[in-house]
RNA sequence: CGGGGCGUAGCGCAGUUGGUAGCGCGCUUGCUUUGGGAGCAAGAUGUCGUCGGUUCAAAUCCGGCCGCCCCGACCA
């Protein structure tokens, strides 16, 4: 393609309302322009990001036997009121009523489409199993669309939907699709880690996240420096404390005066944050609970909410901890308390700790589980955090990574199925509820992922399979007949050899070619230039390698077709 | 939804005590330049987010609304 024939506008300065690199470069490269908050539309080199990306997935998904439907993205609201969802999905779910009143949804995810499709026309188990997938655009209200692709409200994602006759075809197909999902984010060139994953509004009962590591990431992550084990932060485990001896010291009351915080206690009685234990009082459905972890530990409120089988958890109003509690906020402790108590598995592992005493300006020392108060349930409640031991192995302990998530399969049991009455007849004649598992890919996320992974001061540094063009060829005099008549024969070859280049041919300076080939940053540049065409040499860069390469104008082709085909298949230079 | 900030030319921004709008980049034309975002000259471009109020007079002061960004809460 002729640079002077695509609409690429790049820009100087990109919008102050861009933070993050991916955001900033897809702009200034004109790749990207906002419409709406959260609402982008792509110009030519952002679609064929796209569409290489699309690609990829379909082969593979094709290749892994799934096949390819495509679904409405306006979907009825009341199959999202049989599935449930309709009162549980909230705000983020854009709903709107046709000419006649009638409820629909914008689709932010399709298990309700897939499944209404699916028990329309599937009756036996001789016609599953059946994996159908659609590349489509979802619409998620965001509370907050932020970060360009990354977090958009539109965006365009892959999903798959597979349906089995038994539990092990089912997990059979879970771990055929963690293996296809690691081809593809191999193909596309990307370095990733597939993670332990909460199964959130989605559902089911085993999850996978794929994630593209990047500093930018949203996601903390928590990989064994010793094992395979990897797992997302929200769901990462330590390995359970070994408990020590109880304390025999009597339970003891101490002033601390206007000593509420962690830190302000700690100081206080000369103690470390590890001595010390939080009593975080949440509403679970309105009803207050008391939750224990150490001072130095986060609460993991998905796995409090998890075992408390609550739909709704938030931390206590001030009021709320003075009314459970009698005291002011930061003199909460177990002892004497009359809510349930949640206690993390590490503050039974203690032998003693310092926690509050229900009443203003006082804590309790030498508080021994137990003995001192009784908790209701003992469990996992905390956070994971770097340098606790692996849960997996005997040896290893956990180092942290951030992460962008771009893919995520589940595994869904009946969750959907028999509450949407899937269902087919086995072989024994008997009706069963099909075993689904479900796989997405934020497609549009992975282009901004791709370039929070591989970008520096001066743009892009495409993968090259996933690059909107393989090669750029700049034309540094197009005033030069010598210059012209061999960048027109490159092109010309090149495109002959199979490469897909973009031909700067415009009438600039070489300067601002040199400063929009990087922007865009395209894997290959082809320098045509005055002085080199005289000794029959053009210059060969890599975008992500700082050396120039003069290489004789017959050997180029060849140089960057070996170069590129080599890479085409994904995992870089 | 809570906290903070912003809306002035395509983009980045300035605009003082209220007096009818400017700078840089980009864009158009010409000449000169031609290996890392050229120089000179001449131009074009505005519902100052929006609605209302105060005032002889509002980008500027006051109020409502809308939009956008950041932090938090939330999230396949």
């Amino acid at each position: 393609m002729r640079l002077s024939k695509t609409h690429v506008p790049t820009l100087k300065e990109a919008p102050a309302e861009a933070e993050i690199p991916s955001h900033i470069l897809m702009v200034r490269g004109g790749y990207l322009r906002k419409v709406a908050a959260g609402v982008y539309s792509f110009l030519p080199l952002g679609w064929r990001v796209i569409q290489k990306i699309s690609r990829i997935i379909r082969e593979e998904m094709t290749r892994a036997g799934a096949q390819e439907v495509f679904l409405p993205a306006v979907i009825p609201g009341e199959l999202w009121q049989e599935s449930g969802r309709w009162d549980v999905y909230g705000e983020q779910l854009l709903r709107f009523k046709d000419r006649k009143g009638a409820d629909f949804v914008i689709g932010p995810t399709h298990e309700e489409a897939i499944v209404d499709l699916v028990r329309g026309d599937v009756r036996s188990y001789r016609q599953l199993p059946l994996n159908l997938f659609q590349i489509q655009t979802k619409f998620r209200d965001e509370l907050r669309a932020r970060a360009g692709l990354m977090r958009g409200r539109e965006f365009i994602m892959k999903d798959a939907y597979s349906f089995h006759a038994t539990d092990e075809d089912a997990q059979r197909e879970y771990q055929f699709m963690y293996d296809t999902y690691t081809r593809i984010f191999n193909r596309c060139g990307l370095a990733f880690r597939a993670v332990e994953a909460d199964t959130g509004a989605i559902g089911g009962s085993l999850s996978h996240e794929f994630q593209v590591l990047a500093e930018t990431g949203e996601d903390a992550l928590l990989a064994c420096d010793s094992c395979g084990y990897a797992a997302n932060v929200e769901q990462a485990k330590a390995r359970p404390p070994a408990a020590a001896a109880p304390s025999a010291a009597a339970l003891e009351k101490v002033a601390t005066p206007g000593k509420r915080t962690v830190e302000e206690v700690t100081a206080f009685l000369g103690l470390r944050p590890e001595n010390l234990v939080k009593t975080l009082l949440h509403l679970a459905d309105g009803k207050p609970v008391a939750v224990l972890v150490r001072g130095d530990h986060n609460l993991n409120e998905i796995k409090l909410k998890r075992e408390l089988g609550a739909r709704d958890l938030v931390l206590a109003s001030d009021e709320s901890v003075e009314d459970a509690t009698g005291a002011p906020v930061g003199f909460a402790g177990p002892v004497g308390l009359g809510t349930p108590i949640y206690c993390d598995l590490e503050v039974c592992a203690m032998p003693s700790c310092v926690c509050g005493a229900n009443v203003a300006d006082a804590h309790y020392k030498n508080v021994v589980c137990k003995r001192d108060f009784q908790p209701t349930v003992c469990g996992d409640f905390r956070d994971a955090a770097v340098g606790d031991a692996c849960p997996r192995c005997e040896s290893g302990h956990l180092v942290g990574y951030r992460g962008i998530e771009v893919g995520q399969v589940f595994f869904l049991g009946t969750k959907y199925s028999v509450p949407m009455k899937c269902n087919f007849l086995d072989a024994d004649g008997k009706e069963k509820p099909m075993i689904m598992g479900c796989y997405g890919i934020g497609v549009t996320r992975v282009a901004a992922a791709a370039i929070e992974q591989n970008h520096d001061k001066d743009g892009i540094v495409w993968p090259v399979a996933i690059a909107p063009y393989e090669a750029a060829l700049l034309s540094l005099q197009v005033g030069d007949p010598q210059v012209t008549e061999v960048a027109e024969r490159l092109y010309a070859e090149l495109g002959k050899a199979g490469i897909e280049v973009l031909y700067d041919e415009r009438d600039e300076r070489p300067g601002v070619k040199f400063k929009d080939a990087d922007l865009i940053g395209l894997p290959y540049r082809i320098a045509v230039g005055k002085k080199g065409v005289a000794e029959g040499v053009v210059e060969l860069k890599a975008r992500r390698s700082p050396e120039v390469h003069k290489v004789k104008i017959e050997e180029v082709v060849r140089v960057v077709r070996e170069k590129v085909v080599a890479e085409r298949a994904g995992g870089g230079a």
